[in-house]
DNA sequence: GTCCTACTTAAAGTCAGCTTGAGGTCAAGT
DNA sequence: ACTTGACCTCAAGCTGACTTTAAGTAGGAC
């Protein structure tokens, strides 16, 4: 028994709406084994593949770099080296995000009589004006639900 | 004296392009003093305010909510609640990151055949799926300097 | 046999934050 | 006076990841 699913189902139990599944097949990152009528019919095991995306994705990963992921062969093939070289921009956007937050606590908390007063205020501002941010870094976390 | 600066010499300290300057007036970010026949002139008070606005970028908040830290008086006026939030915010997503840069790590060095049989692998999957970076986050420090 | 409904398609729209292009202007240098 | 070149404006285009819309279709209930 090959586990037919529906689009809806999947699209029920993976949280994405079916446009985006419908999306994901014309980028190649996902395919349906079959129709029932008109509508597409996955293998369970395409859920395990959509998590392998949400997973590319929350790391920052493009959708086109996860495609290249499973390559031609369709099972995923994924880069050591590339998840090292991820694992550093993470890490690196890490360290920026976590100076922000300490910046923001701190100027938050800060009693000088305006922001503009404040001696670690200022200090971060020069930091992020000399180009402490300059870099691209991956977009963290940005999967959404359907809007209802 | 009131310092005016050229739009290209506001462009080469602060590393910004000229267009996203203007593109910044625009959006009333920023705004000149004046004008040498058709150039722009800023007083030099506006490389701090561009820092500001890459500081408030890199802790992820969008061009219209900086200009309305700005409000209509055109000195900031920064909501010390809204920087906790913020920063609440922040420490959110870099768990989400250090739990994905942790995984990535784990991956790349993990010496089974496949990554689908590494349990750990499967975890962070699993998470993934699960709907663990659901929410929307800020995209941290997306600040580029002018592609040369 | 007819209808409903959830699916289908292709194309266009959305959002943020800019960049690019075409055609125009003007201060300064020769 | 004329040229140069960097600026100007306005509109359109771009990227990425989708969503929305309009018009069509077919499986299953009645």
């Amino acid at each position: 028994m090959v586990t037919e699913l529906d689009i809806s189902l999947v699209a029920q139990r993976s949280g994405l709406p079916a446009s985006t599944l419908r999306y994901y097949e014309e980028k190649g990152l996902i395919a349906a084994i079959g129709r029932r009528g008109l509508r597409r019919q996955y293998d369970a095991a395409v859920l395990e593949r959509l998590a392998l995306i949400a997973l590319g994705r929350a790391a920052g990963f493009t959708l086109d770099e996860i495609a290249q992921m499973f390559a031609p062969d369709g099972r995923p093939h994924i880069d050591r080296q590339l998840l090292s070289t991820k694992a550093s921009e993470l890490e690196r956007t890490i360290r920026q995000l976590s100076a922000m937050r300490d910046g923001l606590l701190h100027a938050a908390k800060c009693t000088a009589p305006s922001h503009m007063e404040c001696p670690s205020f200022r200090r971060i501002l020069r930091a992020a004006g000399a180009g402490a941010f300059e870099s691209r870094a991956p977009r963290a976390a940005v999967l959404r639900r359907r809007a209802s």
